[in-house]
DNA sequence: CGCGATTTGTGCACGCCTTCACAAGCGCCT
DNA sequence: AGGCGCTTGTGAAGGCGTGCACAAATCGCG
């Protein structure tokens, strides 16, 4: 699936892809959208309702629907969205057609993990190098790969032309490694150190940190054991229904 | 530092907590204020500006002030914040001085990292549960825990009062588990299966999906790559200042 | 060929969040 | 004691995102 370029692809009237500005927000839900539709997809489907596809989603269908608007007029209506054509958009427009090249700083307890992460392969991303500055660690072979040392990351990153980094260091590392990526040329960081990473403004840094996740959930489960002790605050309803509400 | 109750904590006027309810914005950077509080009562700082404060956490200095100011007044005019105070009472509202006991879902290749990571326990989290479904898996010791099977799952996450479920199995069985853990009592679910959870509304669900974050790089990418080539795109300004500009 | 059922695409209003700008408050120095 | 500089706390404005509600468009059927 998703092979070949359909009749007029999205963004390229004239040989120059003009890209739509697409919110943050739209953005950030794509990718959500794409695993549902390869879901459908393996099911069998043709085509999805806005209000199938937002179903499995777990979004609002307006939301659904407005966000596939910044893409084009990919639906019929009356009919839904065809879902091949619809996945071929979104990974067009999220680049996924690249095949990118993927480096690992870090090869420690999560490191480790990421570096074996099936997630990653299976969603057209190639981890190509892992570093790490554990002499100990250098030469470990991971998943096929050997790590290598850190002092050869800026090296190593620009003749494989790597598009993101990954950083899983312990923080004190963190800074310097991406100061390395962004000396290889790399524009694209995900973070998974806590701190703060400072780069040009040209660069990209998403970042994961695994422990404020937690202390957001902890911060709800002080508000709700104040609630139930609270006049006005219902006390653990077990029976509601049943389902929905997704949490963020 | 921060051990007893200063005079007079922040909620609780008169035995019952009145919960200040933040919004969820806030909420989400109290970690990262908190962090950054840290590392500052670390380097000896008695106090801090709201400016030095926002730098070390990475945001506008008046999006600080305003969090700050929600949780009630606690700066000081020309002088600044109390870093010890402040770190008390952001602890206090996020409930980290409960010392929440979490219990993990799946000790595949991500969750035998998650098991490990050091991150949880020095932030105030307890793992105390490791489940699998794998019989081949039942047993095994990792840092300190066994490995038990998911059909005890609700038992014992019931006996130890587990606030927080983490799910790191496969994303089939993500729903499976999740049901269980809200049978059990569970109230706050950390998810990093890709897929959506139907819940109660009573639960909170935060999910975390690596793939995604490469995907949402993968569309900076994506775009950048095509400004290059347009007229008036900036190509790659390879010096500017240096600094600044964290994404998301 | 026309009509009704269905579903998309979107104008509009609302609310949340961010950011600026500044008054109010506090400490220090003279 | 008084004034000055610094910093907090907040009013107001602007922008972004969400969700409703509906017009426009398409298909299928009689």
């Amino acid at each position: 699936m998703s092979q070949q370029r359909h009749g007029s692809t999205p963004g390229e009237a004239d040989g120059v892809p003009a890209f739509p500005d697409l919110p943050e927000a739209t953005i950030a839900r794509l990718p959500e959208y794409l695993r549902a539709l390869h879901h459908l997809a393996e099911t069998g489907a043709e085509t999805v309702s806005s209000e199938g596809l937002a179903a499995a989603a777990g979004v609002n269908s307006a939301k659904l629907r407005k966000d596939l608007s910044h893409l084009g007029s990919y639906g019929t209506r009356g009919v839904g969205y065809d879902v091949a054509l619809l996945v071929d958009q979104i990974e067009y427009i999220l680049g996924l057609d690249k095949n990118r090249a993927v480096c690992l700083v870090g090869v420690g307890n999560l490191g480790h993990a990421l570096a074996g992460y099936a997630g990653f392969a299976s969603r057209g991303f190639r981890v190509v190098a892992l570093f790490d500055a554990d002499p100990k660690k250098v030469g470990e072979q991971i998943n096929g790969l050997t790590v290598q040392h850190t002092d050869d990351l800026e090296r190593v990153a620009a003749e494989e032309s790597i598009a993101i980094g990954v950083i899983a260091t312990p923080p004190g590392t963190a800074q310097a490694v991406a100061d390395a990526l962004v000396a290889a040329g790399v524009t694209s960081i995900l973070n998974f150190a806590p701190g703060v990473l400072s780069v040009p403004s040209n660069v990209d840094v998403r970042k994961v940190d695994l422990a404020i996740e937690l202390q957001i959930l902890s911060f709800h489960e002080h508000r709700k054991a104040s609630l139930t002790a609270l006049p006005g605050g219902r006390s653990a309803p077990p029976a509601n229904g049943g389902q929905e509400a997704v949490g963020s």
